[in-house]
DNA sequence: ACCTGAACACCGTTCAAGT
DNA sequence: ACCTGAACACCGTTCAAGT
């Protein structure tokens, strides 16, 4: 009777649309009050497997901070990939996380710090990187390769007198994993250049006080 | 009977969770099914509801690219941050989206081309700006203020032999809608320095293509 | 300590039937 | 063109009762 496992199984085989307190027991062969006694409530469930998923993230030792932020954050998307779902939880949760994903928070928190950043900012960097990490699972949640987009450009000049969205036709990105993978990459690696120099401009301030 | 009208109302004093078809046709005195004389699905209505709200989302038209697209993407998180739920349409909805929603993406994307990225990089950075946005408005789906923060920390303080997670005891931010504005503000600022330093990249590889 | 059946209070959507 | 009632196929959760 390993309710984690069972709706690990069933999430991985089935998506969460087919992931209900329900289905699970059936699985199981009981019926789904059973389920009540093994865990408080469907949160919870998820909040576990959500744990259990980001246990084989593991954080690089050596390098600079700046590569281990990164390899950090990508290895958090890779793991969360194939569990989209699992970044609802982690909104909805706000604090009551597992030790597994505080571990990897408290990590992805202490590299942010390791780049000198001053200490009220450290905080808003963090939450703007998590948060550019839990969108682009999100965005995964219902997308599985989605190629809705060349419709879209067909029926957009088709429309005669030229695109009415130049700019979305002519930049809109693929869809596909692989992109999806490489967006992120690109995302965190902007973001870091930004931080690196934001010190940089704090240290010029710190270096030379009075010539401004 | 104007549906979007009534739907929006209820979102907005109610919120998501109460927001149901057969609540909705309770409020309008009738059956949950004459709905669907008006509107295809609840997706629909969302739909609707999502891009009524970004009516109201004006693009500077005077103005660096940067301080515009900065002052687009506040305005967007303004006018989404009452009604978050919508940013599931968003996602979900790929690229069926209604004219409001596909004039600001527009809008957005030639601000990003403005920069002088690369054609290719556009969309790489136009997909990170709106996944930073996105993300941040989701992340007030479910925290209504939340203070959870504090028990977190109070919890890891009595837990003896110092607290377990010390970088994330010392940098987490606090919560409260105007430290979520100025931590979404602080995010687009970080990345469009990034932004431009990519410019700034490339524009030397260009000018002394020898060099290297 | 663990499991059961039945019930409560909900969902979105469809569809034949009405006016 | 617009609305209705009834039904279908689901949800999460509770709770007295069993072993």
């Amino acid at each position: 009777m390993d309710v984690i496992r069972a709706g690990t199984r069933l999430l991985d085989t089935e998506g969460v649309e087919k992931l209900s307190m329900r289905k699970l027991a059936n699985t199981l062969g009981t019926g789904s009050s059973t389920l009540y006694w093994h865990v408080r409530d469907k949160d919870e469930l998820l909040l576990l497997i959500l744990d259990e998923t980001l246990r084989e993230v593991t954080v690089p030792a050596a390098g600079t901070w700046d590569v281990r932020l990164l390899e950090t954050l990508v290895r958090c998307h890779e793991a969360l990939l194939p569990r989209p779902a699992l970044v609802d939880v982690l909104w909805r949760a706000a604090w009551e996380l597992g030790p597994e994903t505080l571990r990897v928070a408290d990590a992805l928190t202490g590299l942010v710090a390791e780049s000198g950043l001053p200490d009220d900012e450290v905080g808003d960097s963090y939450m703007a990187l998590i948060t550019l990490l839990f969108g682009f699972v999100a965005g995964e949640r219902t997308s599985p390769g989605n190629p809705r987009y060349s419709e879209a450009r067909a029926e957009g000049e088709t429309a005669g007198s030229g695109p009415p969205y130049p700019n979305l036709m002519r930049y809109a990105p693929g869809a596909g994993v692989e992109t999806m993978a490489r967006q992120f990459r690109y995302a965190v690696e902007r973001f870091i250049t930004g931080i690196k120099l934001r010190v940089a401009e704090h240290e010029r301030a710190a270096d030379a006080p009075r010539s401004s």
